[in-house]
DNA sequence: CAATGATCCTGTCCGC
DNA sequence: TGCGGACAGGATCATT
């Protein structure tokens, strides 16, 4: 389940992929998987690669003739690159058939994954509202004072809300959580100004670090159970039978979600 | 507007 | 060995 930090590293490896590569065409093995805009005219391609960027958890890229390309992976999408010339592989829902007879193919299990077209122009209209990017230099305690302001919802829910935060998934919310010593069930607007301090900049920190670790809880997160090394490390109480104090973590749900914190350590 | 809940989907795992 | 059910969760839509 890619967050933020894991679709900044797709983005990277897909940013590296694309540079002075055109599509030639877009191959479609689920309906719905790809969504067009209305707009755009009959043949977009061939469309040369321009930019990419990420909002939240969305992945965008330029082309030339005003066209956008918007992916969002949800839970199990990928994007592989792949220069085999065997037809599609399992589960694979979409394909970017590259100049220079190269692939990018769209991988997702469980179908939720989204490849959006359309002009650049209209992707006000195809993009949510998002909330600030938790790496902005403006996301700090004001911030968070502002968007929480009043809200009786449980902080870990607020901090899942797109709207208000851009980016952050169940896994980091839990960890960022754990290290603000925030417990995941107090009420958003009960929160004092001196810990959303912390809770800022723990954000901050923990993304940072994913990022520099290249968002090592990509792939399956059945997987991520199994992982040893950095992101095993990292975690420090996601799916954890003890916080790195000892103390037993405790496991509950909040909107259909797992939470796992430490009821002593996160008062 | 805010809060909550159902829904989509498939592979994996657990208990019987 | 096989099967049913729980579970994983981002975003969207419906309801209160």
């Amino acid at each position: 389940m890619p967050e933020l930090p894991e679709v900044q590293t797709i983005i990277d490896g897909v940013t590296t992929e694309l540079m002075g590569k055109e599509i030639r065409s877009l191959d479609c093995f689920h309906p719905g998987t790809v969504i067009r805009d209305p707009e755009l005219p009959e043949e977009v391609f061939p469309a040369e690669f321009i930019s990419s960027r990420r909002r939240g958890k969305y992945i965008i890229l330029n082309f030339s003739g005003d066209l956008s390309v918007i992916v969002h992976l949800r839970m199990t999408g990928k994007l592989v690159a792949d220069s085999s010339q065997e037809g599609p592989v399992n589960h694979e829902r979409a394909c970017f058939m590259l100049s220079g007879s190269s692939k990018l193919r769209f991988i997702d299990i469980r179908t939720f994954g989204k490849i959006i077209l359309c002009k650049t122009k209209n992707l006000g209209k195809f993009m949510p509202d998002l909330g600030m990017e938790p790496l902005a230099d403006e996301f700090d305690a004001r911030y968070l004072e502002k968007i929480l302001k009043n809200r009786k919802a449980p902080i870990k829910t607020l901090m899942l809300d797109q709207k208000l935060i851009a980016g952050l998934g169940n896994i980091y919310v839990n960890e960022i959580l754990y290290r603000s010593k925030l417990n995941p069930t107090v009420p958003g607007g009960e929160i004092p100004l001196s810990k959303l301090k912390i809770l800022a900049k723990e954000t901050k920190e923990v993304l940072r670090e994913a990022i520099s670790k290249n968002g090592t809880s990509i792939s399956d997160f059945r997987n991520v159970d199994n992982k040893t090394g950095e992101f095993q490390k990292f975690l420090r109480v996601y799916q954890k039978e003890t916080c790195p104090k000892g103390h037993p973590v405790s496991r509950i749900k909040q909107a259909q979600r797992s939470t796992y914190f430490c009821p002593v350590c996160q008062k």
